[in-house]
DNA sequence: ACGTTTTCTCAGGAAACGTTCAGCCGGAGC
DNA sequence: GCTCCGGCTGAACGTTTCCTGAGAAAACGT
């Protein structure tokens, strides 16, 4: 029922950065996954040797060796872990074409969602795991995650980047109340610097766009943040 | 049966200012958590590898480290104990960005309700406790502490944030008589320097939107307080 | 290189909220 | 029955919070 209360997964975070370590797996952990995580290579090989994880989050720089030569060992351990890779942004070119090997790929600086997007999308590809849906649906709005789309009352809406990410991240979490702070940390990337107006600013857009009609979903509780939800009545 | 007469769990508080550790435990012992203190991150880390508590409560501000510095110790000691930070309401960018890894954090002044329900909710995530229920329930008052929401007679009924902090803290002490000075350390922050007319004035504002109905759930004891409970065979 | 889209900031105005206070009410005690 | 006292509530005030439109800067597509 509740997202927070299932093991979804056992994943392996490997990132030399102990903030971004900390960021993502506190993140993962709180969306209902088990975490493992590892500094650098030579720990990766060892946890995923011992640990099983079902997907493993892996920097492509790290101080002991490259993040591919790390991808290679756990091929070879076989059990086919599938692999997300989070590269800075700028990447070079021979980089770019070593993540034709990896399941997917995450550029930093990420956000969160972005993140928790892709390692559902590859589970769902690996696994066939039907309890990730690809579909949500709350009253007569529905946001396809792997079409991309999102529909109101049947028709299509248009959203940007930016407006996508915060429907999807109010989706998952219908009913519960998420606060401009947590919104802000999970929709826009970890070095973003602003304040929370912009927060404001995307859920009036949302508004507009996919919330003109009755019954209105996205309600604002003052001085607490906003909830994505039916009214219930009963 | 009484919240009062249970063991929750096992709590760490650090904060350098002996009056807030000392209301803090204080009150956090009255709810039935069994609660030590530190006072720097020293000591903290001492006491966290003795005792293994199941939750820190971590002031940021620390006159010895950092309270992330602190965080990352009591990682590296295994057992992921979650961490609820204490943070000034004007924190400064970099510290904002830190309080991500946290499992939740409470601003400075707070009142102990809110830093009773940030304890709560995340016990409840991290351990999937459901001895500590997220739905409250008397007569035919009901109150959802994740939705943040609250029904008479299955009517939705809309609080303002101190609303509902009341309600929540009549709610949580069910049949027990709670003076005006109670409640005012409870509800309020604890630098809040009024006198207890604005509990008067709270009540009668919760009784106008959830207790117009009968049975009347909340009631004058004069010279005393008010308690909320269902009228034993009146 | 150009126009378009997207993102973010800012500021005005509107609404909700917290607090105080004064006048009223009703029960308790004399 | 009268007086006190504690409690109730409506009004008023200043403050906070939120919404939205306008605009600048950056990214994007053609």
């Amino acid at each position: 029922m509740n997202v927070l209360e299932r093991v979804e997964a056992r994943l392996l975070v490997v990132d030399d950065e102990p903030n971004i370590r900390e960021l993502l797996s506190a993140s993962l952990r709180r969306s209902g996954f088990e975490v493992v995580t590892a500094a650098d290579g030579r720990e990766a090989v060892h946890f995923a040797e011992r640990v099983r994880p079902d997907l493993v989050v892996l920097d492509v720089m790290l101080p002991d060796m490259d993040g591919f030569t790390v991808a290679g060992r756990l091929r070879e351990m076989g059990g086919q872990m599938p692999v997300v890779f989070l590269t800075a942004r700028d990447a070079t070119d021979d980089k770019v074409a070593g993540l034709r090997v990896a399941d997917d790929y995450v550029t930093k600086p990420f956000s969160l969602e972005e993140v928790l997007a892709r390692i559902r999308a590859v589970l769902r590809r690996t696994r066939g795991d039907l309890d990730l849906p690809s579909r949500l649906q709350v009253g007569d709005l529905e946001l396809d995650e792997e079409a991309h789309q999102v529909w109101r009352s049947g028709a299509p809406v248009r959203l940007s980047p930016t407006e996508f990410k915060l429907l999807h991240y109010f989706m998952v979490n219908t009913g519960r109340v998420l606060s401009k702070a947590q919104i802000l940390d999970h929709v826009w990337n970890y070095d973003f610097g602003g304040d929370a107006g912009v927060v404001e600013s995307y859920v009036s857009y949302l508004r507009r766009k996919v919330d003109i009609t009755e019954p209105r979903l996205i309600h604002t509780l003052r001085g607490v943040g906003y909830v994505l939800r039916l009214p219930r009545g009963d």
